[in-house]
DNA sequence: CGTATCCGATACAGCGATGTATCGAAAGCC
DNA sequence: GGCTTTCGATACATCGCTGTATCGGATACG
């Protein structure tokens, strides 16, 4: 779809590329989507207006492959730390790992957020974001079926599936707070008590 | 701080503010915050340009007026919601109740999230948010204290300030779901699934 | 090292939105 | 009902951003 003439040169390309999604990304955090021109992206970046019409169609082209970009990779650090234990390990270790990638960049928060806005009016650029959720809940429900002989089954949540998905509501959920009080270590603790709460029989209680 | 001349007459003032604030709830609604301008909602609204900066000094201004209007509103109704039924009964019923109003109007998500994600980077909006979820806590948590006795006792939350800030972020973390995929049905029974899960001792099974 | 291709800077035309200033009309007040 | 005040429509000046077309310099390739 994006193919149709087979480029013969690349090099300075890819590089201003990147420093066009690298300054997109701290504009869009700083300012928000909505609030972001092309020129202003062009100008953090250190580039004229051709540059980005010679890269992209429009902001939301960007925006798109902004989104893409950095979420597969922290889909692959989440894996890396839903991996990182044996089969045996208690799921709060992970839980831990875990929070500690999904809440570690506000400024990330705050991007993918104006993407759920985005998406959330784009049916398009919303199966996108739908197809990244279901990989991110087939993670979890694959750790949480390794684990789940050696911690108290999860809960009336139903299978591993409904279990992940109750895992990603909960940390939609603390996002939202996060976003509007900062407060990291604060948004760290409640996704905490939230998951083991969510993943844990509710009857005992961890130190 | 908005009163600086004590207004002489109201009537058509009132009116036509009013038709805006609708129509820009539409207009917002349909095509998202950011991409909306001061003269779509006038055109929506049915007025000229000189309407809207009578009675607004920005759009950022209508966009927060609308939302306390609207959030008061929504709060209003919860709280009615909440204190339905007597004190004995099971939270069950209120669940269904609250779910019910929380999640009827898809647009009312939409442009609430917008505001959020507005909020996130404008620390007086983002104070207001937070005091209306507080307030919004706070009539769940004292609803919860009611209930204590009747029904198995949260869980590893702590107190019911506790179990209300879960309570939110349940509410929060499905919103963001339904945003994507649309289907308010499915939304309700995560959201009932994942409340008695968060408020019930996970060891009884609801039926 | 020469050449063909590509990439990004510059210039330009044009649109749409903003904010203000002014004016006619509606609404309150007596 | 006349008078005053207010409200919203109209007109205007302006600005910023967009998208395109063109051109010079950089880059790969033989």
């Amino acid at each position: 779809m994006t193919e149709d003439t087979p480029r013969r040169v690349t090099r300075r390309r890819a590089a201003t590329r990147a420093k066009l999604l690298q300054a997109a990304f701290e504009v869009f955090a700083a300012r928000g989507f909505g609030r972001v021109s092309i020129e202003e992206v062009c100008e953090a970046a250190g580039f004229s207006r051709g540059a980005f019409y010679s890269n992209f169609a429009t902001l939301d082209e960007l925006f798109f492959a902004l989104y893409q970009e950095r979420a597969d990779l922290i889909a692959a650090q989440v894996a890396e730390a839903l991996a990182q234990d044996g089969p045996g390990l208690d799921v709060s270790a992970a839980v831990a790992r875990v929070t500690d990638v999904l809440l570690l960049d506000v400024d990330w928060l705050l991007v993918k957020t104006d993407f759920l806005v985005h998406a959330a009016r784009d049916p398009e650029v919303a199966r996108a974001l739908l197809d990244h959720r279901a990989r991110l809940r087939e993670a979890i429900a694959d750790r949480l079926l390794r684990a789940r002989g050696h911690t108290g089954l999860p809960a009336v949540l139903g299978d591993a599936q409904g279990a992940a998905h109750a895992v990603v509501a909960a940390y939609d959920g603390v996002t939202v707070q996060l976003l509007l009080d900062r407060d990291v270590e604060a948004a760290r603790a409640w996704l905490g008590r939230l998951l083991t709460a969510l993943l844990t029989d509710g009857s005992r209680v961890p130190a």
